[in-house]
RNA sequence: GCGCUGGUAGCUCAGUUGGAUAGAGCGUUGGCCUCCGAAGCCAAAGGUCGUGGGUUCGAGUCCCGCCCAGCGCGCCA
């Protein structure tokens, strides 16, 4: 829906406390108001990682036009004005203008020990903490859940737990389809004695539905039937409603089971599907009436929003009331946001739906601000995303192109999981290996759907998700577990405050681990968990050729290997808690 | 027809919101285990960033046109 508005680098207030990008940003901008004035005072210095030096900040190239002055020139003026503290080591100008950085080790060393010694690896809660509704999954009642499910229930997770971390109230909304006309044909059916519903599998539910799909085209009789129900339903009538009752509940443990395998942190208490908002639809209607924003027109009651056109060059209505005075989706979505505004108090709302929805939700968010329920500084964003794609780079779906059951889909990533687990390490106990290649399977299936730019599609592909080899989760996985290996054999433990960073491969792996915060703040506010995958496997990378080049136990004195065992602790406590954002499991051993 | 989203190495993808020489993995080629987990690391080769203009000190990134692909566009959700 709307475009989110990323704040700048190096401007992220709080939550990135440990970042020396914070510190150095403060320290530019009070030299760019003592060089130029009190009304550069909100300029972003552009502090960017560098292969020049550790930082460099790039702000004066931009700033030369303003100032009318040769960027260099601006440059100097900003380095003479720099406090540079115990922090700056070295400053040099370089170029048309960059300004080059180097920190102190012992601002490394601080730092450090800050991290490790916040439970959040680095992370601190916002100033101003929002109430976030993240509306994800939305499984649908009486149907398995398959492959098309995925996306949503991985991503928003990922979200919620991310803006949960930076100290901010999530409420997730599990917006179950659980109501409208199929429900007429399904109900039909069980009273034909379709199914014994009772708390049954939802596999034998699928094969309801399609059974009650078939009748209802073949069958007028039962079609009219049909419609009856749906009519009983709406109505109220508690024979209908006991009967829809145990779809639901069926339903339910079905999803919650899923959820469980999946590692997904949803519950019963965030269900807010369809018929909750069914009782509040006459009442939004009315108010869109009582507002003018609801017109008659070919018979339904429409609202129209500017800036819609349809195929045939008419304005697009959002269709609040049908001709047949039944309701439709956009209702329900019109009362939903509504609900979430003004009931649930959101100051922000994440729709994590399928991209093909574009166009609906911006016409639902304009008509809720049309209506006046959502105000700034309240806003409702699309956290749009791709299909997942077989190898012919079509939807996927299985040889008799059907939906793919994402139970089966998982289960089959975790024994995929664990043949690979007992061919690389044959001593671990049966127990280990089924809860490893559970961590392993699962965790590479939500990574390959995490770690690439949400909006586009992508393609699924058994052997590169659970590759040891490039940005997948059993890399990072594996990056851990070395980890924790020398830290079990060490007989010692050391604090961060140990620290001293001397070789290169120890100021990258340093300087990796304390911009973890900021990738987390960057995460929430751009909604791409994309980028927390990249970092994580760049500080995998870091701390691959840190262990390459520096021993840690067979260290050359007792100093340096304290100070790397500590340096290795803290990379692992940023690797497993960077997983966790993202829904992963880290296992000590694999 | 209109709109949205994509197009970066043979393949799969990044690219920090306009900065210095466009980066990874796979695959190919060549190295590294008497040494903390080789499930790893190092190196080489591989690019008119779909295309043509424009903006400026500077464009894969911003603007306009065009090409290709996917999706959407009135009572399904």
């Amino acid at each position: 829906m709307t475009q989110s508005t990323p704040r700048a680098r190096g401007d992220l207030g709080s939550g990135a406390m440990s970042d020396p990008v914070v510190l150095l940003a403060d320290r530019f901008r009070h030299a760019l108001v003592a060089a130029f004035g009190p009304e550069h005072a909100g300029v972003d210095p552009a502090i960017r990682p560098s292969t020049h030096a550790d930082y460099q900040a790039n702000v004066a190239l931009g700033l030369a036009k303003a100032l009318k002055r040769p960027p260099r020139d601006v440059a100097s003026a900003i380095v003479s004005a720099l406090d540079r503290g115990d922090a700056v080591a070295e400053v040099e100008i370089a170029g048309p203008g960059f300004i080059n950085v180097t920190l102190t080790s012992s601002l490394l060393s601080r730092e450090l020990a800050r991290v490790a010694a916040t439970e959040g690896a680095g992370l601190e809660h916002a100033a101003e903490p929002e109430r976030v509704v993240i509306d994800y999954s939305s499984p649908n009642v009486a149907k398995e859940m398959h492959v098309g499910h995925l996306r949503s229930t991985v991503i928003g997770d990922a979200l919620a737990r991310v803006f949960e971390a930076l100290g901010h109230t999530v409420l997730r909304q599990n917006h179950l389809g659980d109501w409208g006309t199929p429900f007429g044909m399904l109900l039909e059916h069980l009273t034909d004695g379709g199914a014994d519903a009772n708390g049954q599998s939802i596999a034998d539910l699928n094969a309801f539905y399609q059974a009650a799909r078939a009748k209802f085209d073949a069958d007028p009789v039962f079609a009219e039937r049909a419609r009856q129900r749906v009519v009983k339903l709406q109505a109220g009538d508690e024979s209908t409603l006991a009967l829809w009752r145990t779809l639901v509940e069926a339903s339910r443990h079905h999803f919650n089971a899923l959820y469980r395998l999946l590692g997904v942190t949803l519950t019963d208490a965030d269900i807010a599907g369809e018929s909750l908002f069914n009782p509040m639809l006459p009442e939004v209607i009315a108010e869109l009436e009582a507002k003018g924003q609801c017109v008659l027109d070919d018979g339904a009651k429409c609202v129209f929003v500017p800036g819609y056109v349809g195929r045939d060059d008419k304005p697009l209505p959002l269709i609040a009331q049908k001709q047949d005075g039944g309701y439709g989706y956009a209702t329900t979505d019109l009362a939903a946001i509504r609900y979430r505004l003004a009931t649930l108090r959101a100051n922000r709302i994440l729709y994590v739906v399928g991209a093909p929805q574009t166009q609906h939700l911006a016409m639902i968010r304009d008509a809720a601000s049309q209506a006046g329920w959502l105000v700034p500084p309240a806003r409702a964003e699309h956290v749009a995303f791709g299909s997942v794609l077989g190898a012919d780079g079509k939807v996927l779906r299985t040889r008799a192109g059907a939906n793919v059951k994402l139970v089966e889909l998982l289960e089959e990533g975790v024994e995929r999981a664990a043949a690979i687990v007992r061919e690389k390490n044959p001593e671990l106990t049966d127990e280990e290996r089924s809860r490893i290649a559970r961590a392993v399977g699962i965790g590479a299936i939500k990574y390959a759907d995490l770690s690439s730019d949400r909006v586009k599609d992508y393609v699924f592909d058994w052997s590169r998700m659970l590759a040891f080899d490039g940005n997948t989760a059993p890399y990072l996985q594996y990056a851990y577990a070395r980890i924790c290996s020398i830290l079990r054999r060490a007989d010692e433990s050391a604090p961060a405050s140990a620290i001293a960073v001397s070789t290169p491969e120890e100021r990258a792996l340093a300087l990796a681990v304390l911009a973890f915060p900021t990738v987390v703040v960057d995460v929430a506010a751009s909604l791409a968990p994309h980028r927390l995958c990249g970092y994580l496997y760049a500080l995998a990378t870091t701390f691959s050729a840190f262990y390459e080049r520096c021993p840690v136990l067979k260290a050359a004195t007792p100093e340096e290997r304290r100070s790397r065992l500590a340096l290795s602790a803290v990379t692992a406590q940023v690797l497993a808690r960077g997983l966790d954002l993202l829904g992963i499991e880290a296992p000590e051993k694999m």
